[in-house]
DNA sequence: TCTATACTTGAGTGAATTAGTAGGGTATTG
DNA sequence: CAATACCCTACTAATTCACTCAAGTATAGA
């Protein structure tokens, strides 16, 4: 999967824009000085931003960006999609199988596997808005387990169906920072 | 996310493992050849998958590589885990915030949303095993997956059934949008 | 034992990608 | 008309990836 920096400094600054959308529009400067971003590779990833109707943009003194639609109506996986241009994995390196949807083509193994997971991320990241994440700002939240309301916390209470060892495998592996 | 062609190519290798396993051992000459993956590499996974008690080695001639366990007792992701060391995306960059576990410590704007992907992404990875893969070798199936959807499109509902996971892998079942 | 087989390890490297910088523009408004 | 702020292109240092190379160690069968 591709998720890089790019993808996250945009969400970041989308929700400081979502954050700050009361007072008019916002100049990239001010979100690079809350954000720690530099103002250079802002300026990137809004103009990607801008072409994807993600945000729009007011010129001249006073002027700033401001998003394109209400936060509710803006999901991650647009954010993330705009300035990564595309989330996939790179391919199943394309070389002898696995091209395409010649008719007998035939895929490589795992074709499906990884095809399969692009689409439950980016199923993952549609579901998450920007409104839930401003939401989010106002209630701390103890231990990230009660996480952010989306498909993940489901999954979390049906996990019984796994033997133990893979569950406990999962539960140790996520990594805290 | 972190997911590499060390990662897919340890997946590709361990279910060749699999699909050859009544022959005896298998040799990574042989893996090589059939999955046109280069001897060295292979070396490489090979070592840390065997250090993770995926698979055990057996030397001397006649010798080779086997599952640790049952197929159906090795799911994908501990595989991808053994190799990459840490499927974590690359950390919310850690300097100021995000560091921690820290009572009052603040962790950054997003930190719960990567959290909380990498958790969905361990989950349905740790939800294939090696032998769902294999069965999928002996039904060719139909292209799984048709066009994800796309930004312009959202997805309103959140996904109920998340047991439907492992379904929608093996069968074909598309984003609602 | 001898030796071919096969696993095991560590170091090194070229290519590609990332994460930015630099330095110009262009549009708008007070 | 000048200050503000968006817009765009090109460039580059550092990192990471995807291997390769070379030198082992262990074992089984002749």
């Amino acid at each position: 999967m591709r998720l890089t920096t790019k993808g996250r400094f945009a969400v970041t600054a989308m929700l400081d824009l979502a954050l700050n959308a009361s007072d008019g529009p916002v100049t990239l400067a001010n979100i690079a000085a809350r954000q720690k971003i530099s103002l250079s590779y802002l300026e990137q990833l809004f103009a990607k931003l801008r072409r994807n109707d993600l945000v729009a943009s007011v010129r001249g003194p006073g002027g700033g960006y401001q998003l394109a639609r209400s936060s509710d109506q803006l999901s991650v996986a647009e954010i993330i999609i705009a300035v990564e241009e595309s989330i996939d994995s790179r391919q199943c390196e394309g070389k002898k199988d696995c091209l395409g949807e010649g008719a007998g083509h035939r895929r490589c193994m795992t074709h499906d596997l990884w095809e399969s997971l692009n689409q439950n991320v980016i199923q993952f990241l549609s579901a998450v808005t920007l409104a839930e994440l401003v939401q989010q700002q106002f209630t701390p939240t103890e231990p990230a387990t009660k996480t952010v309301s989306g498909p993940a916390s489901r999954v979390k209470s049906r996990q019984e169906d796994t033997n133990k060892r893979r569950a406990s495998f999962a539960a140790e592996n996520v990594v805290a920072s």
